[in-house]
DNA sequence: GCCGTTTTCGGCCCGACTGTTTTCAGTCG
């Protein structure tokens, strides 16, 4: 059976080889199949159901890609994929990898020296054969070389965890924010719209001095191998392999820049094509005025470029905040009836998955993680500590109990904070849960949550948290799949099915905000959001160093459009407390 | 290949960097 999956890997396909066809990542053909892949991509229906009428009538999705799609759901194979396959067997595409080698260079060595794959490319490097190809010259070989050598490593397909790159931006724009020639810094690219892994990380910096912004950048301890080297762009490995591309821009055009490094790249062909509709010319350097055809590029009135905000203002569009710019409709949205009241920091008034050192794996004490919390100014706090079937890091009965007293007592000193005794309750492999029912119902919260058993069926992992969102002493469901992203994929689940079920239960959906987990991911977050399913973000935190995390929580949150009303901890304590304690009824 | 109240052909987003040129092509984002 055909799914949407492999509708979308076979135009994936198509692209790829495309463009090797056409001697163009450019053509116009690879960019009309990149935006039929787009639309069919963000529809939300079965797409190998619809009928060819209705194919067409998706953005962007003409009667050539419709007729493909329907010839791939029909008879497995799409004709004109399986001739361009043909033409260039894997092993040649695979050079296609390599960086620094686009389709025109692949083309004349493929005419030229015969060569077919990446032994053979590494032969004629060897033997000084490139060197001789017009348009190329022992610069180009040496070069082409090193990438060979870095296939693998720095391949074009290469993605890093976003657990690894936000770190590293983190530290990277820190560091440039301390020269005193700097005056902003912004890390970009998909790392700013809170991807789940990212290609590389871009870096943008205002400064009235690049030649000492590029300078520091060049002899920064970070650098391992220098990659490209100019007056406003440089881009460099560091010694993981990661590329990281930093920009210089004039303070005036900040805006502008930051806005076209963040992408995402159909993102900036939207805002562009709507500043052509309104004659005006949008780069990264700012929104001009183009209604005047006689005046030099250089010449045009500029109309906005120092914020992002004023730039979306004069494109008459509510602004977009980062995650969100996925050109998934964010564009007509804010030009339209708004995107609504997306979620924030500011709005989130407590945590509710939280640990203590009452867990195994917890390492600061309840007085401490308490006082953190309190800190932020939560107004409550949901303490959530391991139930006893994760044998290693949970509690007893016993245990729990004397643990409720501790946390009481130093609770008295705040107030105006409300502590909730919680527990992290862990999901067994067919759906069964921590202690006796009776004792779960003494708990003020709870975290319902996957920790073992990844590799069960579809049916019987769904199956499995059904079955603890229909138990009445369940508030949430922690990392929905259990996945480390780039370590280990999560349990794979009927989605509609389980959202279903949190919508009919009234249990929320955790967006656990730890790098490694994003979990719900934001795309299940949108889908959750269209069943109006509620939501909860959460930090679960191990340790007073990472309350942090609701921030990237709360990214992840607003990248699947969730709107402050369905997350519950932005609610007063009042109508929270309400909302936690509802279900429980049903146990009397 | 897709699209359209300036429609059925002729457009399609824009610029930096590099290496090879001696005004530009290829690649990348």
């Amino acid at each position: 059976m055909t799914t949407k999956r492999d509708v979308m890997a076979m135009l994936s396909e198509l692209i790829t080889l495309t463009a090797l066809d056409e001697g163009s990542p450019q053509s116009f053909k690879v960019r009309a199949y990149e935006k039929a892949s787009l639309g069919l991509e963000s529809d939300g229906r079965d797409i190998t159901t619809l009928k060819l009428s209705e194919l067409t009538g998706i953005s962007g999705v003409g009667k050539a890609t419709a007729s493909k799609v329907r010839e791939l759901v029909e008879s497995g194979t799409v004709e004109k994929l399986e001739k361009l396959r043909a033409k260039y067997p894997p092993e040649f595409v695979e050079l296609s990898r390599i960086p620094g080698l686009g389709p025109k260079t692949l083309k004349l060595v493929r005419s030229e020296l015969g060569i077919e794959n990446v032994e053979q490319l590494t032969e004629a490097i060897a033997a000084e054969k490139l060197r001789t190809l017009p348009g190329l010259g022992a610069t180009s070989e040496a070069k082409i070389a090193k990438a060979v050598q870095r296939l693998g490593l720095t391949g074009k397909d290469r993605r890093t965890p976003i657990a690894d790159a936000l770190p590293l931006a983190e530290r990277l724009v820190a560091d440039l924010e301390a020269l005193p020639e700097t005056v902003e810094v912004q890390f970009c690219g998909s790392l700013r719209r809170m991807s789940e892994t990212i290609g590389d990380i871009d870096i943008t910096v205002s400064s009235l001095e690049p030649s000492v912004v590029m300078d520091f950048v060049v002899q920064h301890s970070e650098v391992a191998d220098l990659v490209v080297n100019g007056e406003t762009k440089t881009s460099f490995l560091t010694r993981a392999g990661l590329q990281v591309d930093v920009r210089v821009v004039s303070p005036d055009q900040f805006g502008a820049a930051i806005l076209y490094f963040t992408g995402s790249k159909v993102h900036n062909i939207a805002l562009r094509q709507r500043a052509i509709d309104r004659k005006m010319l949008l780069n990264e350097y700012g929104l001009m005025d183009a209604s005047n055809e006689d005046l030099e590029a250089s010449e045009r009135p500029v109309i906005a470029s120092k914020t992002e905000a004023e730039i979306y203002a004069a494109l008459e569009l509510e602004f977009i905040p980062a995650p969100l710019r996925e050109a998934t409709g964010e564009v007509e949205a804010a030009g339209g009836d708004g995107l609504g009241e997306l979620i924030q920091r500011s709005h989130i008034r407590g945590d509710l998955h939280y640990h203590t050192d009452q867990s195994g794996d917890g390492r600061s004490t309840v007085a401490e993680m308490i006082a953190e919390a309190a800190a932020l100014g939560y107004e409550y706090l949901a303490i959530t500590d391991h139930g006893v079937d994760l044998a290693i890091n949970g509690s007893t009965a016993e245990e729990m109990l004397e643990h409720r007293d501790r946390i009481a007592e130093i609770a008295v000193d705040y107030p105006d904070m409300t502590v909730l005794w919680g527990c992290e309750l862990n999901i067994g492999p067919d759906g069964g849960l921590d202690y006796d029912d009776e004792f779960r119902a003494l708990f003020d919260y709870t975290v319902a949550s996957v920790h073992s058993h990844f590799d069960q069926s579809i049916p019987k992992q769904t199956d499995r948290l059904i079955a603890a969102i229909a138990d009445p002493t369940v508030n949430s469901i922690g990392h929905l799949t259990g996945r480390y992203i780039g370590r280990r994929p999560g349990i794979e689940i009927d989605y509609d099915a389980v959202l279903e079920a949190l919508a009919h239960y009234d249990v929320a959906l955790e967006v656990n905000g730890a790098l490694q987990r994003l979990d719900a991911a934001s795309d299940v977050v949108r889908k959750a959001v269209e069943r109006q399913v509620k939501l909860v973000i959460n930090t679960d935190s191990h340790h007073t160093s990472e309350l942090g995390r609701m921030e990237y929580g709360v990214l992840t949150a607003q990248r699947g459009w969730a709107p402050k009303d369905l997350v519950v901890n932005t609610r007063d304590r009042a109508s929270f407390m309400e909302w936690a304690n509802h279900r429980k009824s049903r146990l009397s």
